[in-house]
DNA sequence: TCTGTGTCATTGGTCCGTCCAATCGACAAC
DNA sequence: GTTGTCGATTGGACGGACCAATGACACAGA
């Protein structure tokens, strides 16, 4: 009866953008776009797509947003040569949308961060070790709330990175992003000693590579900071806004 | 000098696209816009933000391919009430962009799910455990290996469901799907004895309320499934293609 | 020769209007 | 009451236009 334009019973993703993406995967599965290439000009993919170029357009603006590539007027359309900031956006979203809770992402930094800080400690270079011990001087000589909170990310962003693991890296920084800008607020009555304590611990135990040791001296100040901040469990997505 | 219309040090964030999903990030934060709520016409939100409709429908089209809302001609736009599919895409590009290998994944596998199927043992429900038995029958009754490999992935797909954290399980759900993706090639090889032998076992242990028992099994079950398909340890970019 | 400068083609950013197709609701016909 | 039809609405795609930023290049001046 109905002309089926699209195969019955699949889904209806022949929309073009949905298309140009899958295309664009396969050219750099292929090799064919490697990492931190140039692509073609917008008005070139459009032709050689054959497409129009709002519909380009639509397709390397969900790229770029994604972290995927950077565009520059009067210059060209560049592939990132890592998903720094992939999760970042869908993280954001996912809170807002499922309304997580500080509960829950305590949770999830319950259940994992102690692991890669014990991964951290087996694998830290002294690259790592040094950028752990400029987070905690930067959180000790911190004159403003946004100073502290931004070293102490640097600190756990440095754990993430001595583990080695790139998802868990990009992952939880997105997760901590959330989460300190939830936290802004309420940051001033909350101690700067507790954090600072365990940051020393951690850091003692990474150098010393105490993989055990690491790995709950991490759980502890997970734990603790949990307790210092999270009486309440209500949904985070009042505090997400745009940057 | 230079006449700077973006403030001076201030990142280049005039982009059109990043202000309005900035904005309509904070229409979801303050409540005006739920999920599941309907969004006005594009040529509405165009005039209300005061843009071009082809700049709002960047925005959407952004929106849309992450999962954050879905668009229906003749009908409208629609807030996502669930972000179910909101790591998909990027951790597709995750691993394209970073060429993550298998032992990354696994890695990450090893290091969270053990512990998530802990939780499921503690919280699951009736029906996550008989989601995870008919993800065992399944198995038993697949007959080609797309159907033993989505079996595969309900089960998995189940525990992390039990296991209540919801980052977890959209996060293992978008790894799942690209392993999977990868290993569709070389499952023929591998046999069906091993996972689903893991799968009764973690099931019992889950039925049973053994946290620890289930944290056991599971722990097995990615070791043993990483030694049948992992010696190779190059980048799965090559084996990620659009679906 | 080297340096600075200005020109100009390229390229992404935005806007405009147009047409198409799917959908939904109201209304007429049976 | 049911069915069919028509029209308004809405997202999807197209084509063209202009702007502003960029970079390459030729040219003039030191």
């Amino acid at each position: 009866m109905a002309k089926t334009a699209t195969a019955p019973g699949e889904r209806p993703d022949n929309r073009i953008t949905a298309r140009l993406i899958g295309r664009i995967k396969n050219l750099i599965a292929s090799g064919a776009l490697a990492p931190g290439a140039k692509l073609p000009p917008e008005r070139t993919l459009a032709r050689d797509f054959g497409v129009n170029r709002a519909s380009v357009r639509q397709v390397l603006k969900v790229l770029e947003i994604m972290g995927v590539l950077s565009q520059r007027v009067g210059d060209g359309t560049y592939l990132s040569d890592s998903a720094e900031t992939i999760l970042n956006e869908p993280i954001d979203f996912l809170v807002l949308l499922d309304d997580l809770s500080q509960h829950e992402l305590f949770e999830t930094r319950l259940m994992i961060e102690p692991e890669l800080t014990a991964r951290a400690a087996e694998r830290a270079t002294a690259e790592d070790i040094s950028a752990l011990r400029n987070a905690i001087l930067g959180m000790e000589r911190s004159k403003t709330t946004r100073e502290r909170l931004h070293a102490d990310m640097a600190f756990h962003e440095a754990i993430f990175r001595a583990s080695g693991n790139r998802i868990c890296h990009l992952l939880f920084r997105g997760i901590h992003r959330t989460l300190l800008m939830s936290m802004g607020q309420l940051s001033d009555r909350v101690s700067i000693e507790h954090p600072l304590m365990f940051h020393r611990r951690i850091y003692s135990a990474i150098r010393e590579r105490d993989a055990e040791g690491a790995r709950k001296a991490m759980q502890e100040h997970i734990a603790d900071a949990r307790s210092l901040v999270g009486q309440e469990n209500s949904g985070l997505r009042r505090h997400v806004r745009s940057r």
